[in-house]
RNA sequence: GCUGAAGUGGUGGAAUGGCAGACACCGGGGACUUAAAAUCCCCUGCUUUCACCGGCGUGCGGGUUCGAGUCCCGCCUUCAGCACCA
């Protein structure tokens, strides 16, 4: 068998890409009579920098993936979109004046093609782009839906507000007291807002955890973003006539209560405010408080303050003890009810406050030494000075307490969530309109479903003003509208959707994305729902993940779609670091560029290292050394079509090496652990050049077994050395189970734990006729001369260990 | 502070409680070549030794076990997420 010809990844890259894309080969089928898979990648936010390394890692991965379903028997449908909304677009739009619209457009060419590159088996005839009007006509459609439920509404409220994009955030976005995206200072701002009602899906986005397979970080994740917190809620008399409510989730406590705090912002305190003999002292502690950004809040969050409000004292229900009431800033107006019951002896913060401030601290669990720090256990401790509390453990006394409570109409039982409601305007002009109008008459009026999708207008300037209006308010002609309710004159909504809202459902439109009906023929929706697996990154696991499982349980509640969660399983690749160990970045200096990789090595080795490097889940540094690695295994296996010999089938001396391969790789993918799948395979193509030639079959299915991460020299060698059907067509290799059964087996022979040399045993001897079998064994004997083992252990296939 | 993950050669990293360092990168040697590159073959944890043979080795200190990178207890360090949520 002659040499072929020499290996160039970029003429066979070419041919097989041009190959998919004309025949449609790795598109989904429109049948639904295969068994479906959904493998899914986050799409891509389109930026000018173009394709960054990291985005090849999820996308190999899950090609992988999907190009081996797809040899199993699956109808695969692998999409691709843009999520093309978005500031730093808008931002580039406004330095150079371009319409966003025409950025968005080139730099989703230049994506699109750079992924091509790539050899992604994506179907393209599904593309979906969220700031298409065909597509946000669906996303206005969503949130009237929300509206109609009562899961919208417009509200006066203190929000994040990041001072440089001057744009209120969501909690999600704002990351140690400053903008998630742009790293400026974030301060409270009190705006009127579209809020979407998450929180009463906080209960059901917990319970859904349950349904689905998601890594056990991005569970956890979730479930402590969400934060619930079981309790009760009490109220305490005043001296003022009126009751203060609290909320704490250790009512068990509830005797060692010595004095309450309420947040500066609790409105009891301006209504009382003549009662107070400090008010002036008050007000400029609340004061300096609603200057502090929420950073600086966080930040001094290990020196309390505080100013005891002078004139109001509280009553402990219990005890019937007067007690003080303090305001401090270390209590949340925005959380439970503003206001605590303090029990120093039990609580951190509290033990804190009270020392700093030289409150009484009083022991109702025992267990800790309460004078030194506050005794936090809930497992151990027992009960005192409690009246009839005594005696019992903290949990028993719980639920004592609450029944007490409730049957003297004290409080009650109640869970709290952290989770907060997502705001839901955004003060800029490159996001989707939200459809609604404001009537002087009529309030708020959602734009009928038929005038949908309200577009957004051609504007001269996409600059947001400095008091925080969109730039969409200058936009009279647009804003100045009739009232879809009373036809008198009213104004449109300025403010446009967050980032989040396209992404929250767009794999629903992947599964039917030219439908001008419905955002998904049912059907349709009904084959292919759930995505069966999703890749994505940690830092989407409380914003993009969290709002995308509320928004499809929304929709399956109205009844749209057929599943209660959209994702059944979720994984997480590792960031790709530059060669230096740090984030890549242009200011670092070291950030590679994916096209450079692509010129230098091919595709087909830029795939195979990205997914060689290792553990996937896990943050790697960029090795370009390791690259050209990767790049020298597959010029091995191209050589290999100069090695075949006139053999059929899989010869006995590579039976078992193959078949070790199968297994392995076959596991390997399905656990994401592709660094040892290619390691595997590498040993292999070792042994092959050690055998010095292979046959067509045996070399088919090393092909076949690389095709999902270098699928373009995998085919082209198929092709050359006329090995059969294009692997795309080809089932996935089965393991013989026979073959991997050897004769014998080398174990190591251990005396007291140590090796001492290697002996070939029958791979069929037991452990019950080991004694017997090693009796008899020269080397064994040997190692014993002059020594009596006091016991041998075999382990089978493994080793001997003789204890002496 | 809380939660989670991780600490293994010069480097990236492998190891259902069972031969630590698979597979690569870097480095060294050899073959081929006028030469270099490429390629192929060999070596490559530290340490003693001419060599054989040894000794030591998975962040640190204990423990369980015939046997621990892996399990348990107590620390240290790094990274990520959360951060006054009562």
């Amino acid at each position: 068998m002659g040499y072929f010809k020499e290996y160039d990844p970029a003429a066979i890259e070419k041919k097989w890409q041009k190959h998919w894309e004309e025949t449609g080969t790795l598109n989904a089928e429109s049948s639904h009579d295969k068994p479906k898979f959904y493998p899914l990648i986050e799409f891509p936010y389109p930026s000018g920098q173009g394709l960054h390394v990291g985005h090849p890692r999820s996308n190999t991965a899950m090609d992988i993936i999907a190009r081996k379903r797809r040899m199993e028997g699956y109808n695969v449908l692998f999409p691709i979109g843009w999520d093309a909304f978005g500031l730093p677009t808008e931002n580039f739009a406004i330095k150079n004046g371009i319409h966003p619209a025409v950025v968005t457009k080139k730099n989703v060419d230049h994506f699109r093609e750079q992924l091509k590159r790539l050899g992604f088996s994506f179907d393209y005839s599904r593309e979906v782009n969220t700031t298409d009007p065909a597509y946000y006509k669906w996303t206005q459609w969503i949130f009237l839906k929300l509206w109609e439920k009562g899961l919208a509404y417009k509200s006066e409220m203190p929000i994040n507000w990041c001072t440089s994009c001057k744009v209120g955030l969501a909690n999600e976005e704002v990351v140690g007291g400053v903008c998630e995206r742009c790293g400026g200072e974030v301060i409270r701002k009190v705006k009127s807002q579209w809020m979407l009602k998450i929180t009463s899906y906080a209960q059901k986005l917990i319970d859904g955890l349950e349904d689905v397979n998601f890594i056990e970080k991005v569970s956890t994740q979730q479930r402590n973003w969400i934060g619930r917190s079981e309790g009760a809620e009490v109220d305490f008399a005043l001296t003022t006539g009126d009751k203060l409510r609290v909320y704490t989730t250790r009512p068990d406590t509830l005797f060692g209560a010595t004095y309450m705090v309420i947040s500066p912002e609790h409105p009891l305190v301006e209504k009382h405010r003549a009662l107070l003999t400090n008010y002036e002292e008050v007000a400029a502690y609340k004061e300096a408080a609603a200057r502090k950004s929420d950073f600086e809040r966080t930040e001094l969050n290990k020196d309390k303050t505080g100013v005891e409000l002078k004139g109001i004292r509280a009553v402990n229900p219990l005890t019937g003890t007067e007690i003080p009431v303090w305001i401090s800033d270390y209590v949340l107006m925005g959380y439970g009810t503003g206001a605590i019951m303090a029990v120093p002896a039990h609580d951190d913060r509290d033990w804190a406050f009270a020392k700093k401030f030289g409150l009484p601290i009083i022991e109702v669990v025992a267990g800790g030494d309460v004078q030194n720090a506050a005794f936090t256990d809930i497992q151990t401790g027992t009960l005192v000075n409690s009246g009839f509390l005594n005696g019992l453990s903290v949990k028993d006394a719980k639920k004592a307490i609450i029944d007490y409570l409730e049957e003297k109409g004290l409080g009650e039982r109640k869970v709290n969530f952290k989770l907060r409601d997502w705001v839901f305007s955004r003060q800029r002009y490159w996001g989707e309109p939200i459809p609604m109008v404001s009537c002087p008459c009529c309030g708020w009026v959602p734009l009928p479903y038929d005038q949908l999708p309200l577009k957004l207008p051609e504007v001269e300037k996409y600059e947001p003003t400095d008091d925080g209006e969109s730039p969409l308010a200058a936009m009279t002609d647009w804003v100045n509208t009739a009232c879809p309710k009373c036809g008198g004159p009213a104004r449109r909504e300025t403010d446009t959707m967050p980032q989040w809202a396209g992404s929250s459902w767009y794999f629903l439109r992947y599964i039917d994305p030219h439908n001008d009906k419905a955002l998904a023929d049912p059907e349709e929706l009904k084959y292919w729902l759930p995505v069966d697996w999703y890749n994505g990154g940690m830092e989407h696991t409380t914003l993009h993940l969290l709002y995308s499982r509320f928004w499809h349980r929304f929709l399956y509640d109205i009844g749209v779609v057929p599943t209660k969660e959209p994702y059944m399983k979720r994984t997480s690749h590792g960031m790709i670091l530059g060669s230096n160990g740090e984030k890549m970045s242009k200011s670092r200096g070291n950030v590679v560029n994916p096209d450079d990789v692509v010129d230098e090595l091919g595709a087909d080795s830029f795939r195979l290292y990205e997914m060689f490097m290792g553990a996937f889940d896990q943050a790697i540094p960029w090795q370009t050394d390791g690259a050209r690695g990767c790049r020298r295994f597959l010029d091995r296996v191209w050589k290999l079509a100069s090695m075949l010999n006139d053999g059929n089938g899989i010869s006995k001396d590579l039976a078992y090496d193959i078949n070790v391969c199968v297994k392995k790789v076959s596991e390997d993918y399905e656990q994401m652990k592709y660094n040892t799948a290619i390691a595997a395979m590498m040993t292999l193509v070792n042994t092959m050049y050690q055998k010095g030639s292979v046959s067509r079959d045996e070399l088919g299915v090393l092909l076949q077994l690389l095709n999902p991460v270098a699928p373009h020299i995998t085919e082209e060698m198929n092709e050359m050395c006329h090995i059969g059907p294009e692997l795309v067509r080809k089932p996935w290799p089965q393991v013989d189970e026979k073959a991997l059964v050897k004769d014998t087996v080398e174990i190591a022979v251990q005396i007291n734990g140590k090796v001492r040399c290697r002996v070939n045993v029958p791979s069929d001897l037991t452990r019950e006729s080991a004694d017997a079998y090693f009796a008899g064994c020269e080397e064994v004997k040997r190692l014993l001369e002059g020594k009596t083992p006091k016991k041998q252990i075999y382990v089978p296939g493994r080793l001997l260990n003789i204890v002496l």
